[in-house]
RNA sequence: GGGCUCUUAGCUCAGUUGGUUCAGAGCACCUGCCUUACAAGCAGGGGGUCGAAGGUUCGAAUCCUUCAGGGCCCA
């Protein structure tokens, strides 16, 4: 096979990426290997690929892959999540620019819209993916929406209804009025604003709620809302408010609607707080209605769904809220009620999706109870380590949100989504049944009448069902995502499941961990009495230079194909996991894929090289053998690191583990000591080892780098499918020689030292040199021609005494020396020599000091004296060297 | 306001049970090289009072206390 002059990524990604899919690599079946699966973090269905996507399936995809090259039957399930909210938000502005306003629809024909919007714009993310080279298993591409995975949710529903563990109930919820839907605690979004504090006066009357009572005027409430004033049932002050003890028992008159209602007494009253005097809407504030339910108030719901008013706003009616707000105030500053106004910096909950201010309103809600689904994922996270997070830090914050959770609001006001299967008869508050089908409902319905009714009536019929409006919460489907995506939960005994469950690493982002990550592992205890993976991986936040979240709206993402297109998928991802430690935040720098797509370079031409020599039946030279033995054990010393990193999931200390490995010794130090004199073959021996070693580059470098990898694998022979890299072998430990590494570390400080002479002294690299030695230190003679390969050395000549007339240099306590034509600079020699004596000296003091301290001889460990006595040793020996080169120079 | 967490070189980060020359890596920077795979390269080099102040200890980047300043989650 020809070899290009220059890596050309486009070509091999495609060229390799519709390899692997033809071999059907990706795709896994249950057999007799040790499974290996992830599930992927669904992405919104109709959402486009972003940098934090592009980090979280790089991880993925190594582990895919390396999990694959270890011999296990890797399975990576591919998916996409319907994202109720996000997805029906998107299909009502599209039918809005095309004129069509969702209210006109009937729920079919907008379901009938946003299956097409789905199957339109739906699955393009997917297609990114494999640009990137994730190796999924595409024939199980999931969506949270489809049959199956609809199936599960229903049957999960009506499962935990019928344990009890699901009800019906009027709750204060988020609602958000632009989506028109209820919202999570967790969807909300609290934000600093800048608002007023009304000041408004009520007249007081007395308890008959007529007769003005003597020598009160009235009382002054502060609030933020002022329209809200129409909802207000009660007005309440402090018992220990020494200010209102004249209202107590009277009743308050609210301006414009001139309701008449009791002033009660709470201590809930904050006396510093405005005017110490509480305006109560129970219907519209959450801490309200909870005073509303403790002293029996009346609820007044003043807004209709989108937040406008209703027929309590009187005059207002059908209004905005905030154009309300603006009106009231004028009216009621002309009427005279409204006292001051003061600026006013409050929190406000706000949309995530929307960005619609949240109105706190009173609704029937479907809840989940939680307490006891929490109790097994506590455990099995914070006791008994069946499920670990990476990093751990995150355990912290699982505990405190898990042992403080509430019941789940599963059920939203909207059409996209599992629509949840309740079937109301009737108008009384139990007048309904849960079941999967329609079917089952009206069998469930007429045996529920039969018992609770006396008297005889007519059977219902399908007609008389009335299914629930709302859909449940897309969580509600992707907690699920594990155990359905291999049909757990409609057919919990199937092969796949049993095989396939429990997965083993899950990798998302932190910001998800009580939506998806703890109620994941909720339902894997409930449903399959087991954990749904073994290991979480949490990646950091995708962030730019200026440490801002990547975002749309701020257009500091770059576009990930483009990147992809400019540094190749290897850069990129090389980029992406160079600097991304677990958890923490990624300042991603494009500069980054610079340097991926500069290794892949690298890589490519240290192939190029090896490629290009002539192979002849030559002996083996000395440098070429020692420099491949040390070589092997580098590596095995490397590959120990590099599994010890994977195990605690440091991924980028790995890659940077692996970086160095292929860089420095492979490229730098190994191909320069084996490389044949200039248009001279390579012997066969040399040779064939080397291909060895590269191989096994290649395979550490496959998960990080897949298409670079098998593109120089498929050059350097041809191979059979069965031999493609992406199923190679991973390579196995094996023995360190640890004489042949520090022996070479030995052999780089003596070339360091002469390439520093060199460069000190502006001696071209042509020019040979000649270099002698006072080998104090008894070293093997066995790295000479390493040496003298790597720094054009002629001769290396073993001397007893110091060399006159030479540059010197020093490793440990060995001495070498340098002629060179021309005089000697013997001021600066002796300069250099004094300063490394000083050195060494101080050193040695400080070990001294250390020695002679009776209570740390006393004190530490053994191994801890013996390393101090061996540096006292060493710097005493490097003291006498030192001593002797000056006093033969002066 | 509550919980968690962080602060180490210009940047991004390692630094495990306190103890090897422990003060590190990569990038960036500086200097010299178009050396025959690669200038997307090679060789060499400089750079940090480990946020501050106390304390424990023979010994502290590491443990404790206080302070300062970030970040995340929740209310």
């Amino acid at each position: 096979m020809e070899i290009p002059s220059k890596y050309d990524p486009q070509i091999a990604e495609n060229r390799w990426y519709d390899y692997w899919m033809d071999h059907k690599y990706f795709h896994s079946t249950p057999d007799d290997r040790e499974p290996y699966t992830i599930v992927i973090p669904p992405p919104n269905v109709t959402g486009i690929l972003h940098m934090g996507h592009m980090l979280n399936n790089t991880l993925q995809d190594l582990l895919t892959r390396r999990a694959r090259m270890m011999g296990k039957n890797a399975c990576w399930v591919p998916g996409m999540d319907h994202a109720s909210i996000a997805t029906e938000a998107k299909v009502v502005a599209k039918l809005k620019e095309d004129g069509i306003n969702k209210s006109d629809l009937t729920r079919d024909e907008f379901l009938k819209h946003a299956w097409e919007w789905t199957d339109k714009y739906g699955g393009v993310i997917l297609e990114q993916l494999k640009k990137l080279g994730c190796s999924c298993d595409w024939d199980r591409t999931a969506f949270t929406m489809d049959e199956e995975r609809y199936a599960s949710v229903i049957k999960v529903f009506v499962d935990l209804f019928n344990k009890g563990q699901i009800y019906r109930g009027h709750r204060m919820v988020n609602w958000d009025p632009e989506a028109q839907t209820t919202l999570s605690d967790e969807e909300v979004i609290y934000q600093e604003k800048q608002g007023l504090l009304y000041y408004l006066e009520y007249k007081v009357v007395e308890a008959d709620g007529k007769t003005p009572p003597s020598g009160v005027g009235g009382l002054t409430i502060a609030t933020t809302r002022p329209e809200t004033i129409l909802g207000d049932t009660a007005i309440c002050i402090n018992p220990n408010d020494e200010r209102f003890k004249h209202l107590k028992g009277k009743k308050a008159i609210v301006p414009i609607c001139n309701r008449v209602i009791p002033i009660i007494e709470d201590e809930y009253v904050d006396i510093e707080f405005g005017t110490g005097c509480l305006k109560v809407t129970p219907a519209h504030d959450l801490n309200d209605k909870t005073l509303g339910e403790k002293h029996k108030l009346e609820t007044i719901d003043i807004f209709n769904a989108d937040a406008s008013l209703n027929s309590f706003g009187m005059h207002y009616e059908g209004k905005d809220r905030f154009v309300v707000r603006k009106e009231i105030s004028k009216e009621l500053e002309e009427i005279g009620v409204l006292v001051k106004t003061e600026q006013y910096m409050n929190n406000v909950g706000t949309s995530e999706r929307t960005k619609a201010v949240i109105e706190p309103r009173l609704s029937d809600q479907w809840f989940l109870k939680m307490e006891d689904l929490v109790k097994p994922a506590i455990n099995g996270v914070l006791k008994t380590d069946d499920v670990k997070f990476f990093p751990k830090k995150f355990e912290n914050t699982y505990r405190h949100w898990m042992e403080n959770i509430r019941d789940w609001n599963i059920s939203r006001q909207l059409w996209w989504g599992q629509q949840i299967p309740a079937y109301y008869y009737g108008d009384g508050q139990n007048d309904f049944v849960v079941a999967e089908t329609i079917e089952e409902a009206l069998r469930l319905a007429n045996e529920k009448r039969s018992v609770t009714s006396s008297g005889v009536e007519k059977p219902l019929s399908i007609d008389d069902l009335r299914q629930d409006e709302d859909v449940l919460d897309t969580w509600f489907s992707s907690w699920l995502w594990p155990i359905s995506v291999f049909g757990g939960i409609t057919n919990p005994e199937n092969e796949e499941i049993n095989y396939y469950y429990p997965t083993n690493d899950l990798v998302t982002g932190p910001d998800i961990l009580f939506f998806w990550v703890a109620r994941m592992i909720i339902s894997g205890y409930e449903y399959r009495d087991k954990r749904p993976f073994e290991n979480v991986y949490f990646t950091g936040l995708v962030r730019d230079k200026q440490r801002r979240k990547m975002s749309k709206s701020l257009g500091n993402s770059p576009d990930a194909l483009k990147l992809i297109e400019k540094y190749g998928a290897d850069g990129v991802r090389v980029g992406l996991l160079l600097s991304s430690a677990a958890g923490n935040d990624l300042m991603f720098d494009e500069d980054l894929c610079q340097q991926g797509k500069n290794f892949a370079n690298k890589i490519w031409n240290g192939f190029r090289l090896v490629k290009g020599w002539q192979v002849a039946d030559l002996p083996q030279p000395e440098a070429s053998k020692l420099g491949i033995a040390w070589y092997q054990s580098k590596f095995n010393q490397t590959l120990v690191e590099i599994e010890d990193h994977f195990s605690k999931y440091r991924i980028s200390d790995a890659l940077m583990a692996i970086y160095k490995l292929v860089w420095d010794d492979y490229s730098s130090s190994l191909l320069e000591i084996i490389k044949p004199a200039y248009q001279k073959p390579i012997d066969k021996t040399t040779f064939n080892q080397i291909i060895s070693i590269l191989e096994s580059n290649l395979k550490l470098l496959h998960p990080f780098m897949p298409f670079l990898t098998e593109e120089v694998w498929q050059h350097i022979a041809e191979r059979t499918p069965e031999q493609a890299l992406i199923i190679a072998e991973w390579p196995k430990e094996a023995t360190v020689n640890s004489e042949l590494i520090s022996g070479f570390d030995f052999a780089e400080g003596v070339i360091s030292g002469i390439r520093t002479i060199r460069k000190e002294k502006n001696i071209p690299m042509k020019e040979a040199l000649a270099v002698s030695v006072l080998n104090k230190g008894k070293v093997s003679k066995n790295w000479d021609a390493v040496i003298k390969k790597l720094t054009n050395v002629s001769e290396i000549s073993y001397v007893d005494v110091a060399v006159d007339g030479a540059l010197s240099f020093r490793v440990k306590s060995n001495e070498y020396f340098i002629p060179i034509s021309g005089a000697i600079d013997v001021e600066a020699e002796i300069a250099k020599i004094q300063e490394e004596l000083k050195y060494t000296k101080g050193f040695l003091i400080s070990v001294q000091k250390k020695l002679s301290n009776e209570r740390f001889v006393n004190n530490a460990p053994d191994k801890v004296i013996e390393i101090e006595r061996k540096k006292q040793a060493d710097a005493e020996a490097k003291i006498e060297t030192l001593e002797k080169s000056l006093a033969s120079l002066s």
